[in-house]
DNA sequence: CTGTTAGCGCTTTCAT
DNA sequence: ATGAAAGCGCTAACAG
């Protein structure tokens, strides 16, 4: 869409034509001067910033990227905004960004990965100088139009050895096998999972495959697995529990979370049920949330390094942008948290 | 910062002049084609589109802003993304820009007003066809720098009057008023609030202003007025009502919180304390935020229209754009939500 | 150090 | 309906 043009400022908007002429010099005087660049004396620049300054004049960023073949935009997309992870992740990335004088394109996907395409179509005619996106699932005819705009690309949140471009995440079978290596070692022996709908969130399936393996080494599979339809909330948490629990069959003695929403959620329903955690059942949730500072017990969670993540991948694509030979994937390290939701470390 | 153009692609990206020379006509018809404009027969758009295809050429969009003098960007800026609030009113704006075929450039401020400063100041170099900024608040040489560039401005989340420009919110003392006239319908007469440190969240501020009103009415003024110099979270709710409550002198009848994040932390402790809520205290939060969908109880609140603040602020700003007569400041209305934390309502 | 000359990729304007 | 010329505001490349 193309905004008529009567609506914006007319001929307003100081130009570098404009300080050029006040300060006496020409124009590429000006020009240096303001991306203080060498070829101009000390004081010509001087006195061209304070001109610049006293006039209000800000180099048109349009003509600057259209000149000089480059921007210092950055596209950032992300699935959803909720849930603090992505937040998080944002938080950091935009600190590395704002010291690197980048502005973001910004944009939520909710999950569907249609809407991220077309995003991805609006944000390449901008020709920004790189691209995040959340998750390795794209359509393929994204990751075509990716690869031929060739702009430095970041995944982020989930880990690939194979990514497009760059990537930096978890390895989320990995923050599974670890989880499960320590419940097995709390000696836990009937596992339960609490989750979604297998599919909907493949880096939840990555984990609770990685559980199963650490379990199984123990001949102790998961007898109970619950998936909700919902969102992995507090309310799917406490619903789905409330129908593992109240299923037929032997107990869990320990539930594995999708989350620590959903966790919560199940707490509260065992709090309500009468059911002793950790002594009865135990309750582990994944992620570090901030719901956890306020439940009534600590959760046992996985804490990942969101805000950390965030940055490192930020600066990673910018030494990519820069030009500098980068690694292409880093896998960052979950933290296991002990909380008051599980049996006490076994000394 | 300027990026090195040897970092960019090399005069890979199609331009105009390839589709061009391909479909054997002038750069003009294509530009007139591919902009559905008039000036061209159906015939010649429909190959032209097509070529466009194959050769998978889209526009530079930094050309087309800088040529047109205009740009499909709006610079939005939240002052945080972390309790829902901002990031609703994200989604509803994200959906009607989206459908207009805007693409935003995001900024977080963290709450610092020098930090949306040089956000705008990085943000008005790229000529954006709108700005929405959250809240009335800013340094005076932000809005000097805003007047200068004469962009189409909104002001969200709080309702003035006069507006810099634009103005979609919601009048704080009077959703303050309405609620206290509620509570004073119920029969409540020894009200109490827990917030955070005076002038921290100026709407906050007036919403309390709103509630004395309402009490002071009925002769009955806040006699214990607690504040956290923490965020507003679940757990400075939870500790600044432990404070209140344990402090001598007239216990509350109900606590009005800043927010149901806070409401919820002091509804955990009373449970804790064992004091009957709403029997002993009723409780009241503001926002209607989803942790209520967890709460033990739900918390009587007032619902924003947070989503549907988003989307009629974006189409106020885009009719702004597209050069009509809009209305400049719009106040929508909040709902009050009964909950199980406040006594009934009275017949 | 300073200025001049060509563009960047597209649209506007004005011919034809 | 079509195209040629003239920019949009700035920087790269080259001259002094």
């Amino acid at each position: 869409m193309i905004i008529p043009s009567h609506s914006r400022s007319r001929g307003k908007a100081v130009k570098i034509e404009d300080v050029a002429e006040k300060a006496g010099v020409s124009i590429m005087s000006v020009s240096r001067a303001m991306r203080d660049v060498e070829g101009i004396s000390v004081k010509k620049r001087e006195q061209i910033i304070k001109i610049a300054r006293e006039l209000g004049y800000y180099p048109n960023r349009v003509a600057v990227s259209l000149a000089a073949s480059s921007s210092n935009l950055i596209g950032v997309s992300v699935p959803t905004l909720f849930g603090t992870v992505f937040t998080e992740i944002y938080i950091g990335m935009r600190k590395s960004f704002d010291k690197a004088g980048f502005s973001t394109i910004f944009d939520v996907t909710e999950y569907s990965k249609d809407r991220e395409e077309a995003w991805v179509e609006r944000l390449i005619a901008w020709r920004p100088a790189g691209i995040i996106l959340s998750g390795i699932d794209h359509n393929e005819s994204t990751v075509t139009k990716l690869t031929k705009a060739r702009i430095p690309l970041l995944e982020i949140w989930d880990y690939t050895p194979n990514p497009l471009d760059l990537c930096v995440g978890v390895d989320h079978f990995d923050a599974g096998k670890k989880m499960g290596q320590y419940l097995v070692g709390l000696g836990y022996q009937t596992p339960g999972y609490v989750g979604v709908t297998a599919g909907l969130d493949t880096r939840a399936d990555r984990r609770l495959e990685g559980l199963q393996y650490s379990f199984l080494e123990k001949s102790c599979p998961f007898h109970s697995i619950h998936r909700s339809n919902q969102a992995a909330s507090f309310e799917s948490g406490f619903q789905t529990t409330k129908k593992m629990v109240e299923a037929s069959g032997r107990r869990p003695d320990v539930i594995c979370y999708l989350n620590d929403n959903m966790a919560f959620g199940g707490l509260m329903y065992l709090e309500r049920a009468g059911i002793d955690c950790p002594n009865e059942i135990g309750i582990v949730g994944y992620n570090g949330l901030n719901i956890n500072s306020v439940s009534p017990k600590r959760i046992t969670t996985s804490i990942t390094p969101r805000v950390a993540m965030g940055e490192i991948a930020a600066q990673l694509l910018i030494a990519k942008i820069l030009g500098a030979n980068t690694e292409t994937a880093m896998a960052l390290k979950v933290t296991i948290e002990q909380g008051q939701t599980t049996k006490s470390q076994i000394a």
